[in-house]
DNA sequence: GCGCCATTCTATAAGCCTATAGAACCTTTA
DNA sequence: TAAAGGTTCTATAGGCTTATAGAATGGCGC
């Protein structure tokens, strides 16, 4: 019953099982049978935790969401310098992608078939976040850190970008190292590709990974 | 009948509303009534150009796809300066998502429903594609124009990251400055954000576009 | 041992989907 | 106008899916 704390766990297991199942098979090719079949139990015993295969899907979509912009407005009101904050964006994000595996690559397709309340409220969730990460990339200029020329809002969405493009493939190679992609990440962000001749190209904070 | 060239028309027609559909619905949201719908048939006619939904599904991947790589294979072999080549990548890729809109955002998600053979196929594509790219970094380095410590795997993939990212941008806002974009990406991959007193950074070829 | 309640099971209704078969329609050519 | 063949239609079989109803199971306090 709602209420009891091993029903609580069970069906935070039963989102997990969801999560999985959906980012195989996408929304629609999932079956209730799969998700059950996946924890365990049988396919009518799964409405003892969801009202309808669509609440599951809610359900999966919010996982750990809110924990997750959390973390960037944490970053964002913490009182660091520019590029420790820029590593602990990347690390916060692509980390989430290795913590919530399943539950992210479903957010990015799956979130088509979501009541379109809860639709507008993922989608607000991830303007949230992006306009946290446009405000360190405003302070950034302000500080002289970055480029005048720079537009905030443009660097903001190329870095969620790079995270979710990096984030996948994160997933999906459990052998590749995290922090060596984070610190490219950066490196790239700060200072590009090009050669410079007489600088010192490699200037950003180490943060003590590796 | 195939042969005829009527048949060849309506059949692309059928690949682009199946494309349209997969890529609003997923694949197996779609159903085969949907495309006929959009298409402007009965639901049972769809099987004149299709032996299956599945069929539909693989000529959708595969619509397209070879000029895409092709034109890569273009880029990497012509004989132009680094910064050229990048701005034609760059644009050749978000040109791509506006032409051929639904097909490629069912690349990246529906391709897992293909059968086995196809779906090798198209990553072979894919890797193709970053291999020449990873290629035309690599001159960029021997050359001078990029640094050494360059990650050119690192930073071909994250370039196709990057381009995928605002391709679903791009897609979705028509009003978008394509051009704009793809300054802003080339000036991030070259220069990155950070300040540099006393150096021109703005220092990207104009490619006649503005 | 007994009753209680949470949890899971079985069985099934009702609906939707793909794919096929064969009729109907339309266009072209003679 | 008639014949031929390309294109689309209607109708339907057969299978799979979600969600519900109600029975069975298992642990726990007494």
């Amino acid at each position: 019953m709602p209420g009891t704390d091993r029903y609580q766990q069970h069906r935070a297991q039963a989102i997990r099982a969801a999560a999985s199942v959906f980012s195989e098979k996408g929304f629609h090719g999932a079956t209730t049978r799969d998700i059950a079949e996946r924890l365990g139990i049988k396919q009518g015993s799964l409405y003892y935790y969801f009202r309808s295969k669509e609440e599951a899907l809610e359900e999966v979509c919010l996982f750990g969401i809110r924990d997750y912009v959390l973390r960037m407005d944490q970053i964002a009101a913490s009182d660091q310098p520019f590029e420790a904050k820029l590593m602990a964006v990347l690390t916060s994000h692509l980390s989430s992608y290795r913590e919530r595996n399943e539950a992210l690559k479903v957010h990015n397709d799956e979130r088509l078939y979501l009541p379109s309340g809860k639709r507008t409220r993922l989608k607000e969730l991830g303007t949230h976040y992006r306009e946290k990460l446009e405000h360190i990339f405003e302070e950034g200029v302000a500080d002289g850190t970055l480029r005048d020329s720079l537009d905030c809002h443009f660097a903001a969405q190329s870095v969620i970008g790079i995270c979710n493009a990096w984030g996948d493939i994160i997933v999906r190679d459990p052998d590749l190292d995290m922090f060596a992609v984070i610190q490219k990440c950066a490196d790239l962000l700060l200072d590009g590709f090009r050669e410079r001749r007489g600088a010192d190209s490699a200037a950003v904070a180490d943060s003590g990974h590796g």
